[in-house]
DNA sequence: TACATTATTGACCGATGGTTAATTAATAAG
DNA sequence: CTTATTAATTAACCATCGGTCAATAATGTA
């Protein structure tokens, strides 16, 4: 029976964190607000205080992540360097992006759950489009839409795998590798 | 208060068929044994007497989706044709069989729960094992066993993604193609 | 110090779900 | 017909979860 503790103040900041790394580890529906509360040594109910339910932090978390996806696209563009190194940053930066925000990943191109779905709009669309419209201009004409799409899949694909099998990055960064150089290499030769 | 429909046993096979369709449907998370047994207008506790819980009702359907997924592969494998049409179509096939079987491609190589994925060790790397050596050894030394896995992971992903939007083999066949023919080139040239 | 505001607690609610045990009906065997 | 076995029903148990809310402590302020 003590409540408050002045100089561990609870944070909006604080409690996204705590549930990011649990939604990552556990994915959306296998976290409790109690977990998360648990995890940050407070009471569930403190946490209805800074969020008004599991959706809407889950969904703050996600927007949040996703622009970090959008800044680090845009930082692969304005990189100087070859297009086929841009290419191949791109989509190791895709993968590393999909596992390091398995839970995220899993919402916007997994899960069928309309309930949480009907939180996001066309999120996944815009997501893609500024993927492939980068993907095209790096080809200078050699790849179609269709091969980009494919190329698509094929990324979707390792980080489905992984996801699933809820392994890190790091685990599998030479085989990210490997899957990138493939897909680079069908796209431009 | 009618126990036992004489008319109408409840079997193994009947639950089965059910809670894949349920399993499938929702995950496997969002099914309960109380929404199978009203699927199959029978008693949640009747379930019991068939499988000793849900997760070994849950095993034993993928056991079984898993052993088809086998003799698909090993049909092809048996056919008298060229190496490189071969390989076009065991991928084809494979997606074909994804999105055919849409309900136990998902149950196999989607489902993310770890209480479940613990019962099931072996036999995705024992059916993954079939169709890496079935590729090698038609690809005469030219390809790795990591590009053979870049060459899964490439179709999951085609399959994953179409199993979502719920769309059959005939509404894809053409992007199937391109996408089967873009990994044999990536694999062989 | 007294007061108002803010943050936190912990009990509680209704729902759901897995599982088990007692019980009852249908069927087969003798 | 009687009895044993099998298969199913029903209800109850217990845990968990999302979410609410009144009570209350910590803090800033006048």
């Amino acid at each position: 029976m003590s409540p408050r503790k002045a100089e561990n103040e609870l944070t909006r900041g604080m409690i996204m964190d705590a549930a990011r790394e649990l939604f990552v580890k556990n994915g959306y529906q296998h976290v409790s607000m109690r977990q998360i509360a648990k995890e940050l040594q407070c009471s569930h109910g403190a946490i209805y205080y800074h969020f008004k339910n599991k959706a809407e932090l889950f969904y703050t978390i996600v927007e949040e992540d996703f622009r970090s996806l959008d800044e680090l696209l845009q930082t692969i563009l304005d990189k100087e360097m070859p297009k086929r190194e841009k290419l191949m940053e791109i989509f190791l930066g895709y993968i590393e992006f999909g596992l390091q925000h398995q839970s995220q990943y899993e919402i916007m191109f997994l899960i069928k759950d309309e309930e949480v779905r009907s939180y996001l709009h066309q999120s996944p669309n815009v997501s893609y489009e500024r993927f492939a419209s980068a993907v095209y201009g790096l080809c200078e004409g050699k790849a179609s839409i269709g091969q980009i799409w494919t190329v698509f899949l094929s990324l979707h694909g390792f980080v489905t795998h992984y996801c699933r099998s809820g392994q890190t990055y790091d685990d599998v960064k030479d085989l990210a590798m490997v899957h990138a150089r493939f897909i680079v290499k069908g796209l431009l030769d």
